[in-house]
DNA sequence: ATCAAAGCATGCACTAAATTCATGAATTAG
DNA sequence: CTAATTCATGAATTTAGTGCATGCTTTGAT
């Protein structure tokens, strides 16, 4: 008997976030009145407390609790729906959520995304990089529409596409003592600072596939930011960066860096794309895919 | 302006369960005028057509597939949710939805389970070995609460845990010409039948760690559906399975059937239990994995 | 302690929205 | 060509949501 209805999910979500109805009801654009009227309705209904009164307070009861991870959870996808229906309404395309994983992959998809903007006109594209989990995980609760990854998942109802093979190489400054090496060792990292972007270790490949293997760890870590500044770093001699070929190259001239490889071998690495198996078939979805992977050839 | 409500939700799938406004109408207990109604205000709020009439027919446009799709993907977490207030109203602590994407784990989950259950009385079970994507899809998805599975994922918004190591191995029936042998190897296996269940080949250990390194390929590969066919097959000396070495032993004397290694080494396997990281705190919940861990240790 | 301020609950009146009823128009099948 | 089926529409009706006025309880300041 009981309908979990729209209203009822912002409700929560309203009280939640103002701690009181009064407050709650302004943000809702009703009388405090309606609000006591409608959780009084939806209590009953349930069979649950929702809140406890205390005092004037409301506290949410472990059933409120769940139901309040509901709300937060479907509201934005009903929200997201109604947009994408009004883009359609209005012959736009709608908007791809395209999510990153990978620092780097950001400067890849810049150059992809100019040209896809071009071509479609009637798609707005919105670059999401932080996410409440992994980057798989918004792409399975609806967050975003399309996921650029270092790590794909395959059998699993997503759809992952190399897009870009490249070589993670180490980045050294201009006159450094391995400037001139063919390749380094990890043992001759001991000495050196390692400049890195701020994610945990083992994010990093240059640990997990080289330095930890042979046991070896770097002198300093320092995490920076932002790839311009890591470079400039590397360039004034701070310390070394790991980072892909493609991108040492384009600084290489500029800034009088070099490009080592890793070990005798190199450390390859590839990057993904990802969507949702069910949304294959869309087209300006589809199209992004395909652009990336033309991309991929131009380069060789 | 247009603010999509459940109805419109329900309406959609009702519409498109049915194939007819007529039809539709009497599923949601309203008449066909009060539906026609329905549908031409949200067409009219939402600025786009969601269906084409084609002549007394009702066809969904663009835009419509898509509302089907948000409304099949969010209505039943909108029902589940209900059902889960309701049993937070009478005091039942909830049901867990348990996925398992591997054929013997089955067996093993049962062991499991029923400890359980007279643990948590009010706490119900539900098994589900059917997924529209992948374990981990229908475990974002919120489909299940838990799922057991060989192939854990790390680093995703979900949790996952070893609960049990095994060895997979290689049964034979009575009198088979490697019951005696200490361990198989590839080519051995040539001139074998060989059961499995019914699932794709990439998904089955003795060939991707056994057969396929090595180039063999059995002389005929046989799927069944349950394990005490498959066994009594296997007895029978029509044919060789692979299975964990703990399921073989408890068919070993009631059907007189030998697990064999597979290789020097052997297989090891893994199961784990997946639950999503938020919920990692519910206590029903936490108490299955502590369970079923405890298990892994009695048997050693 | 006392009083004012702030917050929630509730009964009643009102309004707006959803539903039905009755009917018409269009399509399809026999 | 008719009968049956289906969707659309306008007016009538019912229902559910909202607001107002008000009372009760808690909280904090004097």
């Amino acid at each position: 008997m009981a309908q979990l209805e729209r209203t009822h999910l912002a409700i929560v979500r309203a009280v939640d976030q103002h701690g009181s109805l009064t407050a709650a009801a302004e943000q809702l654009h009703l009388t405090q009145s309606a609000l006591s009227h409608a959780i009084r309705k939806l209590e009953d209904q349930l069979g649950v407390a929702i809140w406890t009164r205390e005092g004037r307070r409301l506290r949410p009861t472990q059933a409120g609790a769940y139901l309040l991870s509901v709300a937060n959870r479907l509201i934005p996808q009903l929200t997201h729906a109604e947009a994408r229906l009004r883009q359609f309404a209005q012959g736009e395309r709608g908007t791809l959520r395209i999510g990153i994983e990978c620092h780097p992959c950001y400067q890849w998809l810049l150059k992809v995304v100019s040209p896809y903007l071009a071509e479609w006109p009637d798609v707005d594209v919105d670059v999401k990089q932080e996410f409440q989990f992994s980057g798989i995980g918004a792409l399975f609760g609806h967050e975003i529409d399309l996921l650029v990854t270092p790590d794909p998942l395959f059998r699993t109802g997503l759809q992952f596409e190399a897009v870009l093979d490249y070589e993670q190489v180490l980045v050294v400054g201009p006159g450094h003592r391995l400037a001139d090496t063919p390749c380094v060792q990890p043992d001759q990292l001991a000495q050196e600072t390692l400049i890195s972007y701020p994610v945990p270790i083992d994010r990093l490949d240059i640990y997990t596939q080289f330095l930890l293997p042979a046991g070896i760890r770097p002198k300093r870590h320092k995490p920076i930011e932002t790839t311009d500044i890591m470079l400039q770093m590397v360039a004034s001699g701070r310390g070394v960066a790991a980072l892909p070929r493609w991108l040492a190259n384009e600084y290489a001239e500029r800034l009088g860096v070099t490009a080592v490889r890793l070990g005798e071998r190199g450390i390859d690495k590839q990057i993904f794309l990802g969507i949702r198996q069910a949304e294959a078939g869309i087209d300006y979805l589809h199209a992004f895919v395909e652009l990336a992977r033309a991309h991929r050839n131009h380069r060789g």
